[in-house]
DNA sequence: CGTAAAAGTGACCAGGTGGTCACTTCTAGC
DNA sequence: GCTAGAAGTGACCACCTGGTCACTTTTACG
């Protein structure tokens, strides 16, 4: 491992948390490029040498924080995926919802940079890395649909590849819709709270039931 | 009027729209802050002198390359819109996927800028002009929608609200998975030729009927 | 031609960037 | 208290930016 990043591992967890704090801050405000590690060094109060110490360049450091989130979004979500592997298609979409909702609410700096890196090249390792965090991407989203078909709960004669494109941008968008304005059509869903959000996923699967579902 | 700006409009029009050109591809791939004058200037070939003459600051120069870009984008879109005024909901929505998706073809360059737009809080009067130009929001959809209803061409018992939200979300995804990998989940829509943007836009809309229609 | 106005130029400026490194300060174990 | 090594520092560097403006070149017309 890198001598820096063991410099910053030994530090204390404040310190730590507070350093990653400013820099999902600053890379979820600015963009990769636009981000200043002048700025996040003056915002902390140390010397941007510690910075360059513990990760050698700003890539390094977003690279850091990149793994560091993945680690707070893969566990709950691969938890839920397996406490509801039993139940309907439209009940295991509800808790994917849910959970992704929840990780917004906690984490919503790491979630702008997602958005941030969807549409703005300038990310370091861009396409890996959003290769691994699409949350509703075909892969995930394929076997829940087939299982489903093979179970009886979708409504014959609609195609899987459509259904699957079609829950893939409904979903995307309705957690999009919850961090950003002008996505929501109206639906009221920008900084609700979480009983608000609670509710609206509900209504959300209810309608994705009543259209796809038998 | 501003007095550079008429300058640069007195010029031939083939200079004029290598100018645009070279702005468009310049914000399409840097966003705002990140696209560079100089780089633009040695692209074209002509001093960045002559640039700021004709524009004033990097911010004028977007903001007329944006209102151009309007113009481009409103007019086929206002006459889709008429003449369809008179069939059922889901002619309308395939004739304005397929509007949009050839303004895409033709203009790739301003759409990636929108999506860049779209979650980078850079750009100059950035919400002003998203608003003006978010395609499928609520204020174009609802009406369709509710016409719809009118006419009985939706089942019963859905509200309309989320079908406004459920329309905006697939459509926009459905432009956004042309000019975009990631955003497909499979089905093929990168990049696609026209026959084949033709024929997904009618699955698409078929799929929509059957989940929607009565 | 001459000339006046329009168009075009590029060296220059202040300010910000990522990154470096010789140096100082802190800390833990004796 | 001493000391070795870890942690922290900030002046400095080369580079790039948007923007300026005194200057040159082109154009149009009598």
């Amino acid at each position: 491992m890198n001598q820096g990043v063991e410099t910053f591992e030994r530090l204390r967890d404040e310190k730590k948390q507070r350093v990653l704090d400013a820099a999902a801050s600053e890379f979820a405000e600015h963009g990769f490029h636009r981000a200043s590690v002048n700025r996040m060094a003056a915002g902390l109060s140390i010397a941007k040498g510690s910075i360059f110490k513990y990760f050698g360049t700003k890539e390094g450091l977003f690279e850091y924080l990149f793994r560091h989130s993945v680690g707070l979004f893969k566990g709950p979500l691969r938890q839920a995926a397996q406490s509801s592997a039993n139940q309907d298609l439209f009940e295991r979409l509800r808790l994917s919802l849910a959970t992704g909702a929840r990780f917004i609410e906690e984490h919503p700096l790491i979630y702008r940079i997602y958005l941030k890196m969807l549409f703005q090249e300038d990310f370091p390792r861009r396409e890996t890395h959003l290769s691994e965090i699409r949350l509703y991407s075909a892969k995930y989203l394929r076997p829940l649909v087939d299982q489903a078909r093979a179970r009886g709960e979708l409504r014959p004669g609609l195609d899987p590849a459509m259904i699957v494109f079609f829950l893939d941008a409904v979903m995307d968008r309705f957690l999009q819709a919850l961090s950003v304005p002008f996505m929501d059509a109206g639906a009221g869903l920008f900084r609700a709270d979480r009983a608000e959000v609670a509710k609206k996923i509900g209504q959300c699967v209810d309608f994705l039931r009543q259209g796809l579902g038998r």
